[in-house]
DNA sequence: GTAATCAGGACTTCCCAGGTCCGATTACAG
DNA sequence: CTGTAATCGGACCTGGGAAGTCCTGATTAC
């Protein structure tokens, strides 16, 4: 169903959260404030350490502090740090069961021109465009309906 | 990984394939036509036919017909037929596990930004887009860099 | 020195995509 | 008009992968 992982949406959450408050936060206190179960939030905290999203530090009185403000992270970057690079379709198999045919599959490649217009349109939604409590300068309608919310927010450019 | 599932991949494949040759065609005539085990055809075409994308006779020398030409069929249809509505959270979980504290869930709701950039970006993708077979109105570089052809598409608009 | 915190891996559980089957329906032939 | 054959339609079963949990080790402040 097109769907992505449930661990982007967590990270979504926990980045946001991470965002306001105290600078450094403890992965147990970021899971009690969004109400997750702790060892999921851990999971998901070293992920996006390892994709620089944040960056941790050991020890008592230690935590996890965002690197970047929530208006220069693309919902890509969070993508790619937990289910790794966009790409919709595994069609590259290796071995060619009929792909080795010219006219076996017709769209041998095609793919990408899916890939990359749902990379843009990710890479164009930032963080701080989820956030309820940022105040949303690419977009100033009504909050009530967030589908035509989108649809300035794309067609404005 | 925002995946899309394989039978949509499939799917694609189906239709472009069903655009060729014959008007109607049946279902183990296509799948030997492009290599597919034929059950995993015939239920791709069954959900096409449900969604309306083809017309299935039954009977005889029946089998399945295009009902509009690859141009008139959007990416975003061939996976609504196949996946459902294109939602990529299932965030409406119904009871609430953490989301009715007003500041749990700092991104509800928001998904629909992304939801509708990813519906539009595959909106503007036509399945004649992806037949490599077909000369491409609006893209008209080299055929070697599909990420650069993607790009041109997208950003030529 | 001690306690608190992150880092990394292995493991189990669960769900759904993927694949397969058999019954219902229709057209053609005699 | 009836029989037959070819096809669609829906229900069933299975394997792979995500989601979640736990444990041990490394690191740093107090």
């Amino acid at each position: 169903m097109l769907r992505l992982s449930k661990l982007t949406d967590y990270a979504v959450v926990v980045l946001i959260r991470l965002s306001h408050g105290e600078a450094v936060q403890t992965s147990p206190g970021i899971a009690a404030g969004i109400g997750l179960p702790e060892p999921t939030v851990a999971k998901v905290l070293k992920a996006l350490a390892g994709s620089g999203l944040v960056s941790s530090q050991r020890g008592a009185r230690g935590g996890y502090r965002l690197v970047r403000p929530l208006s220069a992270i693309p919902v890509t970057d969070v993508v790619a740090a937990i289910d790794g690079p966009i790409a919709l379709t595994a069609c590259v198999e290796g071995s060619g069961t009929g792909c080795e045919a010219e006219c076996t599959c017709p769209v041998r490649g095609r793919w990408d021109l899916v890939n990359d217009a749902v990379r843009q349109a990710l890479g164009r939604i930032t963080l701080a465009d989820m956030d309820r409590s940022t105040p949303r300068p690419h977009v100033r309608a009504a909050a009530q309906q967030p589908q035509n919310l989108a649809f300035t927010l794309i067609s404005a450019e």
